[in-house]
RNA sequence: GCCGCUGUAGCUUAGUUGGUAGAGCACUCGGCUGUUAACCGAGAGGUCACCGGUUCGAGCCCGGUCAGCGGCGCCA
């Protein structure tokens, strides 16, 4: 059976069976105590000698951290036992008595990443794993709502996406190919058919980024819908992020507690997010203190001191176009300014989502491909799109660890991903 | 890529004006005990990141190299 199923009342007096690992082992004369974790909690196990056999006594003697073991005995509640129950052993059995085990209570975060395959074994890595996955799975639960199909974009590109410096190149048959850093074109010819479509998948920057919100590697949640419009989109955005945060809080209670959470700052994600202009934005910030040209672009300093004392998520919408990439829609009435929001996390946490209106009209592209310097033959499948019944659209693209990194309260987007990728670390 | 900081035992670290390297945890052995990342005693464990220089003498001062961390730019 599984820890978590014996810690209630129903098993007391009767004999149950674990089996997992030693998290803790102390051994006091005629007792051994061990605390064992599988994975769904952890619980004392109480070995004495005399209720076992001397073999089985003297195997429990040397049980190490992790050491992998089967106890079966009576279970009881026990106010000492630090999840309330413990199992009074009556059969032990070792499977392997583990080396010794390197993490120990003195760690940095350094060392934690070189042993990181050890250490998602923690009650920390357990619980930030569990979150992901809830995460992951109120992204597809909502979208399936909202009538969304997911569908599997490639990974392998050819070179065509935004910005070109930042691309991992690999080789292939002798040609280049690059890993891709977003899927949002794809996306955009999968919505000529499904109408709305999102997908869940790696990209990949090469940017030589040192900063805590930075890896090569991120989980891209990105989405794209027909008939959409900026103001739209931020609305599906907007319940988009509080079903995943009221998923968070009821699915992830004990999680939240082992990464110490104040869950309060998670319960106050509800409607209306913020929802600020650009330059209204801008002027927050000189409140703030900053020193904010009229078109500065918003960095990771002014986006956590703007931030810092929100209670909830802030959308800032239409930039300057300067600032954006080509394929963001000019607004028609104000075409200095592109329809697209940035969705910014409070507390200091910064950017989460950018996302707005695609320039639909495939003149329109054309001309603002030429205006950005760039050769509109290098997107010739992204054009084409634009030549057989064009429509509004828009899209975003969410990176799902910088969201966890803020809903559980972490100081780093590092400690959210299993195994970390940066400029300088590909091990473990 | 730029700027700054750091590198001493498996881990976390102390190390004074330059004078032969200290601790806690982990480990081994012994003791005690319904223990709470127990306690008591003993033991083992060091190329002070690397290379060079100054000096009678360098963990410490100087130069270089490497590695890591933090910040900036960029972005999700």
């Amino acid at each position: 059976m599984h820890i978590r199923d014996i810690l209630n009342d129903s098993h007391i007096d009767s004999t149950v069976n674990a089996r997992g690992w030693v998290y803790r082992a102390r051994e006091s004369g005629r007792l051994v105590f061990m605390v064992v974790r599988d994975s769904t909690g952890i619980i004392q196990v109480v070995v004495e000698k005399g209720v076992v056999s001397p073999d089985e006594f003297e195997l429990a003697k040397r049980a190490t951290i992790e050491t992998s073991i089967e106890v079966e005995g009576k279970c009881s509640k026990e106010q000492k036992a630090i999840t309330g129950y413990e199992i009074h052993a009556t059969k032990i059995r070792v499977y392997q008595i583990a080396e010794n085990f390197p993490i120990t209570k003195d760690k940095s975060d350094e060392f934690l990443l070189d042993i990181r395959h050890l250490w998602l074994r923690s009650r920390e890595m357990t619980a930030i794993m569990k979150m992901r996955e809830t995460v992951l799975d109120s992204i597809r639960g909502f979208m399936k709502e909202r009538d969304y199909y997911e569908v599997q974009p490639p990974m392998f590109v050819g070179g065509m996406v935004e910005g070109g410096s930042t691309l991992f190149e690999v080789p292939y048959f002798g040609e280049k190919a690059y890993l891709t850093q977003s899927s949002q074109f794809y996306l955009e010819a999968f919505m000529f058919s499904l109408e709305n479509v999102y997908t869940i998948s790696p990209s990949f920057r090469a940017e030589k980024s040192r900063t805590r919100r930075h890896v090569t590697e991120f989980t891209h949640y990105e989405a794209e819908a027909a008939w959409v419009n900026n103001q739209q989109m931020m609305d599906i955005e907007e319940d988009m992020i509080i079903y995943i945060a009221q998923s968070l809080l009821t699915t992830n209670k004990e999680e939240l507690e082992v990464v110490k959470r104040d869950v309060n700052k998670v319960k106050t994600v509800e409607k209306p997010f913020y929802r600020y202009r650009y330059e209204k934005v801008i002027e927050i910030g000189r409140q703030k203190g900053l020193q904010l040209s009229d078109a500065a672009d918003l960095g990771e300093k002014e986006e956590r001191t703007i931030t810092q004392d929100f209670d909830k998520p802030m959308f800032v919408y239409n930039f300057p176009t300067l600032l954006k990439p080509f394929y963001h829609r000019p607004d028609p009435e104000d075409p200095a300014h592109v329809l697209n929001h940035d969705v910014l996390a409070p507390e200091g946490y910064g950017e989460v989502i950018g996302g707005g209106e695609r320039i639909w009209n495939k003149d329109e592209l054309i001309s603002r491909m030429k205006s950005e310097n760039l050769n509109p033959e290098d997107y010739q499948w992204y054009v084409d799109l634009r030549s057989y019944g064009s429509v509004p659209h828009s899209g975003f693209g969410l990176g799902v660890d910088r969201l966890l990194t803020w809903l559980a309260g972490l100081d780093h987007i590092n400690k959210v991903i299993p195994f970390p990728r940066t400029m300088r670390r590909l091990k473990p």
